[in-house]
DNA sequence: TTATAAAGTTAGGCATATCTAATAAAGATA
DNA sequence: TATCTTTATTAGATATGCCTAACTTTATAA
């Protein structure tokens, strides 16, 4: 089984990899603020686990099993930051709240905000939903300053 | 700080204690599927971070802190339990999600949600917004089911 | 009241993941 | 090529949280 913290390691390397052409060592500390002895552990958690290909002093390369794995977290990671800004949460946080989420969430709720995702973004221009939601929100955001209770739940 | 696992501790001492009026190690290592000694090493750090009160072989009792706490993670868990309900999650799942999701969301996430959990519940009875996405969920169905497609992602 | 059963604790170990300090290998430059 | 800098690894320690086995305390019941 992965953990949730080989996930994270995995999508790091997937977005490096992506972004880069390469993966360094030290770039996944970086990126995942560890040190780099934290990293040549995982590295070699990964590779034992067949997640990545890797020789010591050597290139990490993802195998086949690691890089399904690293577009699932990260399909999730996209998925749940669409949802999140739909909902109103602004990109900043959607993106810390998605690196947490993108390890927890079943597939099944996957799929319902798949679905979710996609009824709102089909909806058609007549539809008064989306400016409805909007209009919600921005009453709900005054009357909240007006009162100023801070609800911290 | 509180980790997770602290959370999960002080969730499960809270339910208890509504469910039976008092709280016993045994019931914690039940509930949390976790051994007896585990529970009395999660006691003496809630101890001793003054989220309980206990004396060897006494009574567990949440501190105004504890208690304040526990209450917020279960708030964060009912709305998540509303909400994925809302989006077509079954009940069993959205209360599996719920424990996980519960630990990561942040503040600003919860609001988001709970607005839209209010603004759903408040749409008036014309509105066809939630027939609408409730046909949309049954079309889905038929489709995949068609087309045989389960995407796992 | 004393033996037994139930509940709780301690001891000792394992797994995950982190860190700093020290060492080794690779890459860049004079 | 030899040196210096960067990068990576190993060694060794810490923290969290889990477990089983053994022991202690409390509660029950004969």
């Amino acid at each position: 089984m992965t953990t949730r913290n080989m996930e994270d390691y995995l999508e790091a390397i997937w977005n490096l990899q992506n972004k880069k052409g390469y993966v360094k060592a030290k770039d996944i500390a970086e990126r995942l603020e560890v040190s780099r002895p934290s990293v040549s552990g995982m590295i070699k958690k990964l590779s034992e686990n067949s997640y990545i290909l890797y020789e010591k002093y050597g290139g990490i390369v993802l195998t086949a099993k690691g890089k399904k794995l690293a577009q699932e977290i990260k399909k999730r990671h996209t998925l749940l930051v669409e949802f999140l800004k739909i909902v109103g949460v602004d990109e900043q946080n959607a993106q810390q709240d998605a690196c947490k989420l993108e390890h927890d969430v079943s597939p099944e709720t996957i799929t319902c905000l798949l679905e979710f995702v996609e009824f709102v973004s089909l909806l058609p221009e007549s539809s008064k939903w989306k400016e409805n939601f909007q209009e919600y929100l921005k009453k709900r955001g005054l009357l909240e300053r007006r009162s100023n209770k801070n609800k911290k739940l």
